[in-house]
DNA sequence: CACTTGACCTGTCCGC
DNA sequence: TGCGGACAGGTCAAGT
């Protein structure tokens, strides 16, 4: 499922694989994986089109693009500028963009036109053969390299939008801060999670982690991580917690998303880079599917429980439940 | 509004 | 071995 460590490390990969190719043929296997906002055209507006730098946003991904219909000159001139528009989803110009997001299963794999599939590929890839039966989207560019959008669940999509669309998109718009400020220049997280996290006052903790209008990119893994770092029972309400102890809970997001991103990401099950290899911060996880095995700080044994409605798994003696 | 639950999907695992 | 059902979880729509 990938979180915000899976997503960066995804898009570091692409910066490097894919800026500066040109789109050439575009293959749509399902339907509800890919779609044109009214104002733009596959046709015009991706077909052709250079990609000039790919950005993120939480769990979203966006891959920036500049239209060979510009003219031209005007789209070899945005190169210089692309990545200060691209790495900016607040830009208001009429640009188009790929918008990605990965939701659980989804996968962005490249393969170079040199790796005949199911023969060249990496060695150390954890997917085979390209296309496979989990491919969706199939984005061919124009030296004869391909980048395949996979997804077991068909929960993810790509929409190709302009990036003023983009910015209006309700789940861009709300979201929370970037709890990394030295990814992307953002500012301190930590006034602003503050204020927002104090809006839902009755709600779990691990709810409130979860909610991409309180702090951007926290899924299951690291909610129950960041949770375990900072002694607090996932149920634990909000309302229940003093601004010293959210302040360790931030620091504690922060700290398992950069160490995870240090490791390529978490591969539970199907979770794949650029180049489509897993990622090894699990083997550093201190409760997430630990169920059983002793707590790395105590020795007590870690449970499952239910939480929010998510599996959610804690050291019971390292957090204690709430009164 | 705040907050919870179900729907969207398909592959995997568990019990019978 | 086959089969039904529970489960996995990010986000949104619909519910309380």
């Amino acid at each position: 499922m990938p979180e915000l460590p899976e997503v960066e490390t995804v898009r570091r990969g692409l910066q490097r694989l894919i800026v500066g190719r040109r789109v050439d043929t575009v293959a749509v296997d399902s339907p509800r994986s890919f779609a044109a906002s009214p104002a733009t055209s596959v046709a015009r507006d991706l077909l052709g089109a250079q990609i000039t730098a790919i950005a993120r946003r939480g769990k979203v991904l966006m891959l920036g693009l500049a239209p060979e219909s510009d003219g031209g000159t005007s789209a070899r001139t945005k190169e210089s500028t692309a990545r200060d528009d691209a790495t900016d989803l607040r830009a208001t110009d009429s640009d188009p963009c790929l918008v990605v997001h990965l939701k659980m299963t989804g996968q962005l794999v490249f393969r170079g036109a040199e790796e005949h599939w199911g023969g060249g590929h990496p060695s150390d890839s954890l997917v085979d053969a390209l296309p496979d039966r989990s491919t969706r989207v199939t984005i061919g560019f124009e030296d004869g390299s391909t980048l395949f959008f996979n997804d077991q669940r068909k929960f993810g999509w790509i929409h190709l939008m302009t990036r003023v669309e983009a910015a209006a998109l309700d789940l861009i718009a709300t979201m929370g801060p970037e709890p990394l400020p030295e990814l992307d220049h953002t500012p301190d997280p930590w006034p602003e999670f503050l204020s927002r996290i104090r809006r839902h006052s009755r709600t779990s903790i691990k709810a409130a982690l979860l909610n991409q209008t309180v702090i951007a990119g926290v899924g299951n893994i690291y909610a129950d991580e960041a949770d375990w770092s900072a002694y607090i029972h996932p149920a634990t309400p909000v309302a229940q917690l003093s601004d010293d102890r959210l302040r360790e809970l931030l620091a504690g997001v922060q700290q398992v998303m950069r160490l995870s991103i240090d490791h390529g990401g978490s591969t539970d099950r199907n979770y794949v880079d650029a180049e489509g290899r897993r990622g090894s911060y699990l083997t550093f996880a201190n409760v997430f599917r630990r169920e059983g095995e002793p707590c790395r700080r105590c020795g007590a044994t870690i449970i499952k429980i239910r939480v929010a409605g998510r599996g959610t798994h804690i050291c019971p003696t390292c957090q204690p439940a709430p009164s």
